[in-house]
DNA sequence: CGTTTCTCTTTTGTATACGATATGTATACT
DNA sequence: AGTATACATATCGTATACAAAAGAGAAACG
């Protein structure tokens, strides 16, 4: 296993939780494990630090990055604005090779919902929003979004309920969003493209209601980007 | 000097344009400079990516990350909505403490411009809107955040024109903004505080005519923001 | 019995040596 | 003369050894 696939491989086990937020990350239990040298894994730690994967403290190690009542508050305030600023660059961007990408990755997103497949949906639905992010093709935003979504992944399995079909059919109706957003973003409408976002965003006002405290913030962003 | 320093000092360079975009960053050479051995050296420069302020290609090294035109017309566009969001929760979160330390850079700002003092003016003015990042206390606003406080800070020297008496003009009009974001700071005043960094952006209105094509998109967003 | 301090162990941080890869240059060939 | 290829050199990447710091546990003290 070479470095960038080592890299990768944290950054999977972290998404799905297999890495739990706070788990400790020892360099030699690492280093052994991945059958490379501690210099090379540190590096990879530190690359991980600035993707906000992990946290690093001195002398203290690196921890996967903790998932607070606090950031919860903080996720559901800042995501909708910087996703529909991102979906609404993406509509003016979307090139012909990246919406075929999208596409092939909804047909995944829809057999994973289809076989009822949770670590599937959020994987292929990670992977949509990522291909999102590149085509807004932003690099002052990117670095924002990429952090939703890791803990976007990392919320959805929290709160996941396979069971309950409330649950299924919110994930009907993500997956018509997602039909609906290759609409407009093909179309390059981004007025249509806000719209779907906060649409969107509203399956997961009940998450909402659940964990965090009202916030009139919330309110007022929509509706700014309605 | 330590390894926080010489983070601290390259990222001081950086700023300050000394080390001007895409110059390379030899690991040898700076190891050498600063009296540390390259493992720590590689580990500053990775951080330093990871913040935004170098790129690093696979066996290539480092350099200083460069400022296209693409850029400039990207940080037009995301600058002013990245901004009001900040400004909007730093109204809601500022603590007196933090109010205190931007009076004083604020004074140090205001001695800087007297004196025409122009790298000290854009080391006062970033320090400014650093401490209004850390009000607001957002984790996922905060990356972006910082990258555009970067390029804010290189891009106000680039166009910077000392003799300038419209230079001087718009220098004045920023530090009466400041003065009065901190009123809207210190009394909570969200709506008041995303207005005054709309009208901030105003200020830079003029460099955006010049050197971006004209995008409704900016219009959008400010609007959405107001 | 609780607190403090010293020592030992574990883990992180740094230096140096070596190996791998990319680039520049010279030479041979078409 | 132009291009291609092989080699030399510089630079990045990795491994290992050692130093420094933090944490755990035992012993001494109040």
């Amino acid at each position: 296993m070479d470095k960038p696939a080592i890299h990768d491989d944290l950054k999977r086990r972290i998404l799905t939780l297999e890495l739990e937020p706070g788990t400790a990350l020892d360099e030699a239990r690492l280093s052994a494990h991945y059958r490379i040298s501690r210099t090379p894994l540190r590096e990879i730690l530190r690359a991980l630090a600035g993707e906000g994967y992990v946290e690093i403290v001195s002398h203290r190690g690196a921890s996967v990055s903790s998932m607070s009542h606090r950031v919860l508050r903080d996720f559901f305030q800042t995501a909708p604005m910087i996703y529909a600023a991102v979906g609404r660059l993406a509509a003016h961007n979307a090139k012909p090779a990246q919406l075929d990408a999208m596409r092939e990755t909804q047909e995944k997103f829809r057999a994973a919902i289809d076989a009822g497949d949770s670590a599937a949906m959020v994987y292929h639905n990670q992977r949509f929003h990522a291909l999102m992010g590149e085509m807004a093709d932003n690099p002052y935003l990117k670095p924002s979004y990429d952090r939703l979504l890791i803990d976007h992944a990392r919320i959805s399995q929290t709160f996941y309920r396979p069971r309950d079909p409330e649950m299924q059919r919110r994930n009907r109706a993500a997956l018509a969003h997602h039909d609906e957003m290759i609409d407009a973003l093909a179309s390059g409408d981004s007025e249509r493209m806000v719209a779907l976002i906060v649409e969107h965003w509203e399956l997961s006002r009940d998450l909402l209601d659940y964990f965090v405290k009202p916030d009139p913030l919330v309110d007022e962003i929509q509706a700014a980007n309605a």
